[in-house]
DNA sequence: TAGATTGTTAATCGATTAACAATC
DNA sequence: TAGATTGTTAATCGATTAACAATC
């Protein structure tokens, strides 16, 4: 629809795409064509205007008495969320949680590609974890601008992020997937951090809990 | 302060507090005893206002012209946010995600104990990972409500998900940790199910990044 | 046509931020 | 005292939701 002006969708409806996509391609098993916003809203628990809003921001058109068309909707959602665009990768840490992204084949789904991981452990070091090489974290800035690389994900501990998101940005990454529980500070604002913040899920829990 | 009524915080609220905590505990080394809304503010980028703001569904009280006692104020923000009591907890899906959770250490910093996991893969069942019994999931229901275990957290892939929860919940279960990127149906509204979201995180990145 | 649905505009709600009194 | 800081009240901002016209 529109698209006329490019306006940027509010963060809380970029978060929410993804359970559309996920809940869509489940349904593309089933024998339905088409989705209307009254059915993913029984189904999701979201308000339908709330769903509608949210897909006025992607290149979609509904069906009126009808809905959505599922698998254009996917396609579409995919392409706002840049699903469809490769964007290299490279990871530094391989530990407990780096080893399980560098596993996670769904990530290329994302259009996530981690070419190579770095850390500085010497028995981890010229090794493989899922067929990703694994370097010396010295060799990092090298890769990063031979290969143009424009995404870096951290997964070190705390103590060491800050540093390692300071090498990534002088050796010119875009955007920083950051899973150390800390908030980076990058100089020049040319970089886009985004957090993944899992002790922020898991304090939600435990407070929820906590106030039973 | 005041906590005469329990106004329970917002959920933006409480998923900044634990980014204090680990900033709080970063300062624990250095020479200072207190630390002022204002020093906050310029290292973490956040407005001060709103850390105040945060602070006040916090037991605590600030000195005027001097700021919050730091110590103090990690250990009332950790006791708001429930880490300081203990919730046991099963894992289900020892995969690469599950096992990096077990294999994190600092999990029981936020009082999660995973006490055992459960799988039904042959290979899986039986053995240990990071000292963490794996059992066949057959053997859930039991365990939840013989050891009245109230965390589930689970990591099996989105197409089971669901049959885990629906397991989960009539086992007696009062939270779940949910990576899945499904949203999960739980019937009687007496369990807690709080979404891990890394997809979406991700989803975050990759549309800033198209939109660079 | 009647009725279900989309897509948008307007109202509401809640979080953030500005302003400022109180304090030491 | 002067000035920095807390803690709160009021204003602003933005997201959610309600209402409804347009459509097939």
């Amino acid at each position: 629809m529109k698209k006329d002006l490019l306006i940027s969708a509010p963060e809380p409806t970029i978060r929410r795409m993804p359970t559309y996509v996920h809940y869509l391609k489940g349904l593309e098993a089933g024998p339905e064509t088409f989705i209307s916003t009254s059915k993913m809203s029984v189904d999701l628990g979201f308000d339908p205007t709330q769903i509608r809003k949210d897909l006025s921001y992607v290149d979609i058109v509904g069906k009126n008495r009808v809905g959505y068309p599922i698998e254009q909707l996917i396609k579409a959602i995919e392409d706002f969320l840049g699903w469809n665009i490769r964007k290299d990768a490279i990871l530094v840490g391989a530990g407990h949680l780096g080893s399980a992204l560098m596993g996670y084949e769904r990530l290329d789904q994302y259009g996530i590609n981690i070419v190579m991981a770095f850390d500085v452990q010497p028995g981890k070091v010229g090794e493989k974890i899922h067929g990703i090489e694994i370097r010396h974290i010295s060799k990092m800035a090298e890769v990063i601008k031979q290969k143009n690389i424009q995404v870096g994900i951290i997964t070190v501990p705390a103590s060491q992020a800050q540093a390692v998101a300071s090498m990534m940005e002088d050796s010119g990454i875009k955007a920083i997937w950051n899973f150390a529980p800390i908030s980076l500070n990058i100089s020049k604002n040319n970089v886009f951090v985004e957090n993944a913040l899992l002790y922020s899920s898991l304090s939600v829990l435990a407070c929820k809990l906590k106030n039973l």
